[in-house]
DNA sequence: AAGACACATCAACTTTTTTTGATGTGTTAA
DNA sequence: TTAACACATCAAAAAAAGTTGATGTGTCTT
């Protein structure tokens, strides 16, 4: 029996974080909303979602904070994009496109 | 602004799922043992997590339950394998050998 | 300056997930 | 056949995540 282990607490928070923020069906729709529409503001995303404004903010907050998304503000609308590099990172190629854009 | 959206709400529930399972540290940590130690009996991955039996027991079900982990019962033992061809159509080739392991 | 709009944040509540310790089941050894 | 072991399962408790409705902040329009 091995003991050695290579990974360490660190690594792993960083990616139960990460896994959590894609761990809701919600936030995945919004993945995949913002892989296939692009930059989406805040109040096209609550009519696609049909979720409650206070609601989607919350998702979005987790998806921002596990930094599989960008926010960029303009004047009084918020746009929001997925962050596909990082998406990338994690996720399978198979995968690609629909929760992210391919290259 | 684009209406339509190709995923199903079942696979959205599917890869919540999936997604959900890897949310935890202590089954992530259990995925890199079995990706770098191959088939391991509950009882060693207990030494190595240091995590209680039943805890144990719990967060295998759930790696279990999305089909991230296989089963063999050898007698009194069970044994635990990483499923790494489910796991490769979820995740990156970069956590390729983190957490599954490769071809 | 006042009102309307787009969004974030907050506190209270509900739901889901995780933990804990006890009990149950099957297998092996004496 | 009894005891010990390896593990699953269960019910209760604790902790974490998600929801709701209200309030706050900044921007634009008038």
């Amino acid at each position: 029996m091995k003991t050695q282990v290579y990974i360490c607490d660190n690594d792993l928070l960083n990616y139960q974080k990460k896994f959590k923020s894609l761990s809701d069906s919600n936030r995945l729709y919004i993945l995949h909303i913002l892989a296939t529409n692009g930059k989406t503001c805040v109040c096209d995303l609550s009519e696609l979602l049909k979720l409650s404004q206070s609601k989607l903010s919350y998702h979005l907050k987790i998806l921002l904070d596990a930094n599989f998304i960008t926010v960029e503000k303009e004047g009084k609308w918020n746009y929001y994009s997925a962050n596909s590099n990082e998406l990338k990172k994690v996720l399978s190629n198979e995968l690609c496109c629909l929760f992210y854009s391919g290259e």
